[in-house]
DNA sequence: TATGAATGAGTGTTCATTCAT
DNA sequence: AATGAATGAACACTCATTCAT
């Protein structure tokens, strides 16, 4: 005689999900078709596709197919920042330069990790990314860390934010140039530039 | 023999313009549409209802929609360079120095000036900003212009088409700061500070 | 062996209502909700969340979502009805030209008070409401007392189902026409216009 | 060899026609197809299916699918006016009893006729039909009618908008009841009904 | 009684582009 | 150079309804 469970279907796969599972489900769907075919050329049908469920439970989860995106982009954002932060958090409180030093590393890593993926969140959404750039927990996260730095005597910059800011540009063009015409030079060799920059804009070197 | 003349009706106002003062007029109100409502929201439509021609006579002188767009980016590009130019060329040609801060000056004036056609014709492109970023002749012309300087012993830039990625970038990042979050700073404090971290950056003081 | 009241928490508060109070509920949300953006532009989700439930339990209570309209109709006229009968049945039996004055008077007046939720049921309402004025209670009512009074002596109807009909018809334009273009006209005016005009029809008068 | 003309070919049916002529073809065919499966259950798809041309071509006509309705309503309105008008024109000018017999013979006759058309393009129609029956120039020309006749002492009539009102509802109630119950009587029966009830109601008899 | 995740058929509408004149 | 009627592929989104708990 079979155990009682048995009785059971042993293999009813639930077909309702949590809903956060199955949000997560559609965000990996779409990330994915995004970075194949661009999100204006992705269709919602091809979502729901490769998420193996049927259109009504995309529009169950997501307002619009622009909401997906967003969301996406709250995920990106967040990841990336974890990072930054705990390659940060991995130095010594006051070692103001090499806080600087890592952020900077983990963020050219990060990027040229990422950059498809960026790309996605940061170009192919409307409200122009300039507002975005401006208030996200990433670029907070270095112009407080340029701010405390001045304050605590570590630089000097007497506008931190707006330095964040050229610094951030600085960094970003420097690793775009590098993706657009890889030199022979290593990731290494060009975090090592992009630090270097960044301490002479801070007056931290003067060779 | 009737007269020539008197076959056509000699008040005949002329239907048709030359090519190219249409095609201008055509740019001008996709311009104008774009700026208003962005590129994906307008219409063909809209675009000749504006310019007051037929459907038929855009794609006359356009071969698609987005022929457009790059024309329009093409003419504010030439502008924007000849801009940086005529700034630069005022300067004594062993001044580089000086030809650095009239190139940033007339960058910052110019782009505050302009950002939101810059970004219509940047933004809305596809084939990905980054490399049109790399390859126009307005970052070319800051890469010269580094590269030549440090040829001539001015500054220290091992790596030219690096540094004027990066200077550009923080340019760029100022300049967007200051559009997001408008300071109480005048036009003339942010330049400076632009000049500032491009001198430090650059080697060439040390504040 | 433990109280039988002791089993069940005394204090729940019964998640589940009698089922003819929550069907109350939910007729009364979607009546609101019809007669504020009609019937097509209401969905089903938006009358469950204004009843405070949860999609399958409207589904639970109601066929379908025309069941729903179908149940508000039959409230109108049922409750439309009752208004009818009773204004008549203050009338002495034999007083028919009191009663149908006492039927013309409640019609008018319950007419103009509710039409938004007369138009609501009748019109949104398919099987083409032809046939649903033919035979409702109100109607039939009407061509009941055309049919006792000539029976009685009291007027002339040859065709008394097609007198209740014009009769009907006649009221409704005038109410019809009072509500698209108000006039000075007061509602007793209104009512003794519409009487005149049935005594007249029936040739119970010669001004 | 072959006649100049044959050398273009003969048959070419313009793919363009006039504006107008698709612009009514494309109202047939929604027409007929409205009245066999209502509104609602016709597709675009099929309107233009069945008129032969590309779905954008129906929307280079018309605004959008309830364009078409309102469209077919106005030209319902106008045909059914018109009949109104020459068998009304066909009286003389002072036989006012004669006047109002014709319209009402008309109008039953071409009620009768057209009802499908009619219920079209009253009932499908939103913004609520009564306003719609309030101003169109069908009432208006029973309106005129009524209070032309009032002028001139044919009958009496206090408000001749009202009565209007209440004969062209009598009128309508009358039809819609032979439509849904027929009886044995015949059109001509029916209309003669009308005109008594009427005559009555604008004290033309006493009967 | 009640829940809420899942379904999927159905459709109006947009719009870049073509082409005969 | 210019017209404007015609095309037709493409898609996001809605929503009534079901059903396993």
């Amino acid at each position: 005689m079979p155990p009682a469970t048995a009785a059971a279907p042993a293999t009813t796969r639930p077909r309702t999900k949590p809903a956060v599972v199955r949000r997560e489900e559609l965000m990996d769907a779409a990330q994915a078709l995004f970075l194949d075919k661009g999100f204006d050329a992705t269709s919602v049908d091809e979502i729901v596709a490769q998420a193996g469920v049927a259109k009504g439970t995309f529009y169950f989860h997501f307002k619009t197919k622009d909401d997906v995106l967003r969301a996406l982009r709250e995920r990106f954002v967040v990841k990336f920042h974890e990072r930054l932060e705990s390659a940060v958090a991995a130095c010594a409180p006051d070692d103001w330069s090499g806080r600087l030093e890592a952020w900077m590393e983990a963020a050219v890593d990060g990027y040229l990790d990422q950059f498809a993926l960026h790309d996605l969140v940061f170009h192919e959404f409307r409200p122009s990314s300039r507002r975005m750039q401006h208030d996200n927990p990433i670029t907070r996260h270095l112009a407080t860390l340029i701010a405390d730095g001045a304050q605590n005597g570590a630089w000097t910059a007497p506008y931190p934010r707006l330095m964040a800011a050229m610094l951030f540009g600085g960094f970003h063009g420097a690793v775009d140039e590098e993706i657009v015409a890889p030199s022979k030079t290593t990731r290494q060799r060009l975090t090592a530039e992009v630090l270097r920059f960044c301490r002479m804009a801070l007056g931290l070197a003067c060779s």
